[in-house]
RNA sequence: AGUCCGGUUUGGGCAAUUGCUGUCAUAAAAUGGCAGAGGAAAGUCCGAACUUCCCAGAACAGGGUGCCGGGUAAUACCCGGGGACCGGAGGAGCAAUCCUUCGGUUACGGAAAGUGCCACAGAAAAAAUACCGUUCCUCAUUUAUGAGGAAUAAGGGUGAAAAGGCAGGGUAAGAGCCUACCGCAGUAAUGGUAACAUUACUGGCACGGUAAACCCCACCCGAAGCAAGAUCAAAUAUGGAAGUUUUUUCCAUAAAGGAAACAAAGGUGUUCUGCUUUGUUAAACUUCCGGGUAGAUCGCUGGAUUCUGGUGGCAACAUCAGAACAAGAUAAAUAAUUGCCGCCUGCCUUAGGCGGGUUACAAAAUUCGGCUUACAGAACCGAACUGCUU
RNA sequence: UGCCCCGUGGUGUAAUUGGCAACACGUCUGACUCUGGAUCAGAAAAGUUUAGGUUCGAGCCCUAACGGGGCAG
């Protein structure tokens, strides 16, 4: 696995997985209430699954498209803590981001800055919290 | 030169690092090379290709289109022309208005095939039953009024719309009743492929509006849509066939057997009950066939394709030659950061320096041809107006 | 992605072939009551999602846009 890689192994695809995440998942949110992640933990099957999802009705097609694109970028390249934490305790993790208090209406332009830290925090939410 | 309107084109560039999707190379892992979002990808308003269903044809129903000619695979699209309407400029005229030219808009067939509707107001809303008024006749009397009869659509008022307009003649008063001009309708000639235009003659007018009301006429249309559909196929339901093993619901038993239930067949179009005949009864396992969910593969990008040039055509477009392959994902790739140039902008201001911004509308989802809507900035073209100069 | 349906006071619904936008609940004011509720009387609140067109006249007919909802293997 690469260091800052993101290949498709590594993100959900399947329909059946992320109903499981958004019924029986835990929700939990960033500081500045701008990002929400659901996600699940598994014994065995060591490695980390990651997703992100946009409603329709936060804005129009190129800024979800662009929101999406930077949670992900914002995940790859600070992912390498919960994959250490995966591999040590030998949990399967699945993540999902959301947006929380973020549209279109109120931030039409939104760059790396602005979302990379509220990631971060969930992230070490998660690894400090078990 | 500026303002405003309309139209066309364009929709920042180069490089580096990290990452994603596709593809090519090496036997594979991995590494490297190459490619990777728009003019609207949008709305889904039209038209096609393609696929499945149905397929022998015809008719009806239903839907669509609607001045004429051309283009196209096809269209509600495009090009050219005609009519009508709107705006600007110029000219003619006392004026109404008309002519010329430029630009724009136009769902623009039929109201003498038929039906319906036209609220309120008004006498009357379509075969004019005459409200006020005008005129004549008769009768009555208070002698200028009343009653009755007749003629009259010129005038009034109502309305969105009132039965050709205007002038002269005519008349009891009036009226296309007659005449000139204009409008309208018909016929003919000329020009034009045609829509239509022009001219001449005839008719005195007969024909209010509405078809984005029903309808009539002409032409066109089978339905659904890539989540179409094709192939492979875990699972699950347990459908069918074959085989093997253990074993039999009740009664009776030495054995044969009998009963019950279920299934099939028989006579009827169907159902139920009964009858007759035949067969079977429970469980497990294996194999084959069928079925087709999760998932996978195909459909899936080389095509009515793009660019350049020639030829034909007023043009849309057609055709010929040469060159080029230009995204193919599926919880869904095309991104993040940085530097330089370009562009916009603030401050200090001679050059120049310092700082900020990097953009509008918006992202493929089977593929094309249009239409419609959104759009920062830039470039070009056309028309109008204003100012200055000649 | 494709297909289909609907927009009327604050809310839920009407409006017969085009002719004054109606009703209920709610809101406000007054009366009744010591006060509130209930009851009675009265009032305000839309111009029909938006923009064009047809018509003398559009909630209704036509075209385009905007918003909301539903269906599917």
């Amino acid at each position: 696995m690469k260091r800052f890689g993101l290949s498709s192994a590594e993100r959900i695809k399947s329909k059946k997985i992320f109903e499981k995440i958004f019924t029986y998942g835990s929700t939990i949110f960033s500081y500045d209430q701008k990002i929400k992640a659901n996600y699940i933990l598994e014994a065995g099957n060591a490695g980390v699954k990651f997703a992100a999802a946009v409603s329709k009705k936060n804005g129009n097609a190129v800024w979800r498209n662009r929101l999406k694109r930077l949670l992900r970028e914002a995940y790859r390249l600070n992912k390498q803590t919960l994959v250490e934490f995966s591999l040590k305790k030998d949990l399967s993790i699945k993540v999902v981001f959301l947006p929380h208090r973020l549209n279109q209406k109120d931030n039409k332009k939104i760059c790396y800055d602005e979302i990379a830290p509220a990631v971060v925090d969930l992230m070490s939410k998660m690894t400090g919290a078990k």
